[in-house]
DNA sequence: CTGAAAGCGCTAACAT
DNA sequence: ATGTTAGCGCTTTCAG
């Protein structure tokens, strides 16, 4: 109401009514070197007075980085990649950037959307976990890309683009693996899109680990909610030959199928075992309590984070990791459902 | 390689190249209006041949808005919250705007900082979830911050910022209420920090509604983490007059208390009856399945960042919604561990 | 130690 | 319908 439109203040008007150049309180805001420290006091005091902020779209336009890093994930809600946020946000707030978190719902025209958007704010680079690695209008989009780029969770094959992935194949294995030590023969793997490329690598550990001890794979990927979980879990065990074990591939699916075998009355381990894939809050709790596979949550999301800070700060240098394939590991987490321990327990 | 510095094209660069001027250039990538079919045809092709992107900090210098709002909370790995972030995500996609989460394990110094952040990059408003809303330095800057603010889950008590939150002290109500007319006599009330609003109102209507049945209150608020929970559980029913039924305030509150009566077999809700504050996603499998107040918080978050929005289109108009608080209903979902349903289900 | 001045990429009068 | 030009707020040589 004073001024003519009342909006921020500016370094000039500082310079102007702290009586030095804008060089000077440039310097000031910038660390205050080379500069005389009764100017440097005084520059402050009206800083201060002024309420001034510096104007990051200015400085940005200089040519300094935005300090600001992109995030684009299926959906927030998910505790996988909520969880993975939080990492990737500690590792932006201490290179002091932003994270700017956009959600596709794992469609590739969000995803492009996304990317287009990250360009435009000039975003110093970004993480994708993108919903199908196939997408040609992503590929396209990407190879156009300028900055820095990292995958999650899932890598866009064939492109020189560095992935942080779990060890999806080497897990499913090792799950199987499991059970067939407990003694089952007869495995059945459910799980829902075997589009992405997680459930994928894991079917695929599946059948390897399947074929290599001489067992028959029993495979239904056909699981999207409570209902098909329900669906397939009464003819799979309705089958003349149904299987002593199951194994879920994603957290939700695990879930539903838990959900299923105790509305169907069914007892676990005695009847089926269950060994599912992802670790959840009352896996522990529940009764009998379900082993699973853990993937390194916190420890994708970081490892992404700082490998995108370290291929940002590399400058051209950042070729070294170009197509580098992080593989984190996961671990099998023994609880009641796979017959490890009482039920009870 | 080729020239001087390799960077993004700028609008001059598509402008001499499709040999018109820069006002050519500038209104074709802002709808084309009033521009020659055949030039604009023109100026597409250049643009798309050299992938060039309008710079978002050059347009913002010019007095634009950024786009984009904030998102302070804290943190994002919480369901809770992530939730709500989905819900505000959507809606500033929906208004064209990029969402910056900036996360504060509820620590005012990280709040004040991160408000600092996103003053600095000139967002154009954002919502927040203060820790302590009596913290002096936020409110002082709050006070001086000049794009709409709205608060989440949390209001700045005595602040003219609209508040969106759950009706925290109706929902308590409601559930001691509801296990009173359930016969129980002795409840007891778990919880952990009550210097947050949310759990304080909360307990403010468990007293109220305990002092109007003429009962006796017992209240923990001592619960931080599963350890504590089992003290608490263990001291409170060892006490002489133990309870009947346990009231839990928040959500890890709640799963804490239930793994703890398990690990300590005790029977629920014969022995003593559970009901829980938020719901979470298993709350009907386990057994006994549990019965919660449910918040309503993907409304929360969305209905935050309408306001914002709202507040933000409204020009200086957005004085109408000063200090309002928005209060959104939450619903007691009866399961088995109050009693409502046998313990099977 | 400090200031003047030249842009960074874009938009919006104001011309033509 | 389209070009010219003056900044937006800041950093940064280059001279004092």
């Amino acid at each position: 109401m004073t001024k003519k439109k009342s909006k921020h203040p500016t370094l000039s008007e500082v310079a102007k009514k702290a009586g030095v150049g804008t060089t000077t309180v440039s310097r000031v805001i910038n660390g205050g070197q080379r500069v005389d420290p009764q100017t440097l006091a005084r520059v402050q005091k009206v800083i201060e007075s002024l309420g001034y902020m510096p104007n990051q779209a200015a400085r940005i336009l200089k040519g300094d980085r935005t300090r600001s890093i992109g995030f684009v994930i299926p959906s927030i809600a998910d505790p996988f990649f909520s969880s993975c946020a939080e990492a990737a946000q500690a590792i932006a707030r201490a290179h002091d950037s932003l994270l700017i978190v956009l959600t596709t719902q794992n469609d590739a025209h969000a995803e492009v959307e996304s990317v287009n958007v990250l360009l435009r704010h000039r975003a110093d680079g970004f993480i994708l976990a993108p919903g199908n690695s196939q997408s040609q209008v992503l590929r396209t989009l990407l190879k156009r890309v300028q900055v820095p780029v990292v995958t999650l969770d899932r890598p866009m094959e064939g492109m020189p683009i560095p992935a942080v992935v779990a060890d999806n194949f080497a897990g499913a294995r090792m799950a199987t693996r499991h059970l067939i030590d407990h003694g089952y023969r007869r495995i059945a793997c459910l799980t829902g899109e075997p589009t992405l490329y997680t459930l994928h690598e894991r079917i695929k550990g599946y059948q390897k680990e399947i074929e290599t001890a001489g067992l028959e794979m029993i495979l239904d990927a056909s699981i999207k909610d409570y209902r098909s979980a329900e669906y397939a879990v009464e003819s799979v065990l309705a089958a003349p030959n149904p299987p002593d074990a199951l194994l879920t591939l994603k957290n939700s699916t695990t879930i539903f199928v838990f959900e299923a075998l105790q509305k169907l009355g069914i007892s676990v381990p005695e009847r089926v075992a269950l060994l599912g894939y992802d670790d959840f809050e009352l896996a522990a709790t529940v009764r009998p309590s379900i082993s699973v596979v853990q993937q390194p949550i916190e420890a994708l999301g970081r490892t992404a984070a700082e490998l995108l800070f370290s291929r940002m700060l590399d400058g051209a240098g950042a070729e070294k990791d170009r197509g580098k394939m992080v593989e984190l590991h996961t671990r099998l987490i023994p609880r009641a459902s796979c017959g490890c321990r009482p039920p009870q327990n």
